[in-house]
DNA sequence: ACCTGAACACCGTTCAAGT
DNA sequence: ACCTGAACACCGTTCAAGT
């Protein structure tokens, strides 16, 4: 019970953490990224003070945004690898990673520098993604689908690049089908 | 000799603007966008005043430092409309367009920017090339080389926002040969 | 243990005073 | 006509005081 204790959150504290998320997530749906720090806190109703208490700097913000999705992406990466041919399953994948929700819009350079610069807190986040669909791409690779002179961490950075403009509903780029029919 | 007036300038306002411009230039190549506009400034030996009097903001100083590439392709895709085949052509000059000198590599998202955005400094400065290019690729279209879904603008914001790592020491990206073969 | 908001640092931008 | 640097605005971040 001596290491549970590091674990006890007061009641407001929970509160608070979860309302500063939700608001964070709001915001940047509604009006990007560039929502100031002060806006997520005094949205949230409460003081910049308690922002920062709970999210160490802009970036760790980001990157609690973005966890769910990434989460989701990487069992879903898990998923497909035992259930479709190799090809089949990075088409997927990619279709997936690259439809935005929309309170993810704004943050695709948040997520671009998450898979290259290793010390950004949005790289920690996205790791097991990465690593998911690295496996995924390899086994399409040896099966002779993809062609072995793509790089899975930049293919994945190109993509969370594509322009935001001219998406569809789902937030799918149109762009993706040249990118799809260029790793063959 | 009147509307002549305008165009006078004391000497060392003009010297004061090609320091300001090619120091801008050397400070970008080195340590990328991070360069404060006091650091320009400074570096040049000129008062931040200065900067401002021939810049209007830092949009303006980024638009002339790549005026003179965006002049370059322009003129390139002219040559190439009239001395090569449309699919040629096309490759060719989006080669160019990938390989960035030293001096604009950090500069990239204002050109992404630029070609989106008609609002900023960047727009105005690259929309003779978009246009150049607008054409070479409507003539490939046409021949039957390129896939008619593919659109010009979007298709340079894509190229632009190539991540930069892993270029080749002409600053070309490993993945423009995946981009090229996809828009076929 | 947590919250608050005043205070600090940084940087883009403006402008009154000077040559 | 042009230059200069102090001053302002904005925003990310810190921290002393409070509950």
């Amino acid at each position: 019970m001596s290491e549970q204790a590091t674990r006890v959150r007061r009641a407001d504290a929970v509160r608070n953490r979860d309302a500063l998320l939700e608001t964070a997530k709001r915001l940047f749906a509604d009006r990007g990224s560039e929502v100031t720090f002060e806006d997520v806190a005094r949205a949230a109703g409460v003081g910049k003070g308690t922002l920062y208490r709970h999210f160490a700097n802009r970036d760790q913000l980001i990157a609690a945004v973005l966890r769910d999705r990434f989460d989701t992406l990487t069992a879903e990466a898990e998923r497909l690898a035992t259930r479709h041919e190799p090809d089949v399953a990075v088409d997927t994948w990619l279709r997936s990673f690259d439809s935005y929700p929309t309170s993810d819009r704004s943050l695709a350079a948040s997520i671009s520098e998450g898979l290259t610069d290793a010390r950004s807190a949005v790289s920690t986040a996205c790791t097991p993604m990465k690593d998911a669909f690295t496996r995924l791409l390899a086994t399409a690779q040896e099966s002779g689908s993809v062609r072995h002179d793509v790089d899975a961490q930049q293919l994945l950075t190109v993509i969370a690049g594509l322009p935001d403009g001219h998406r569809d509903e789902t937030g799918s780029s149109p762009f993706l089908d040249v990118v799809l029919r260029g790793i063959r």
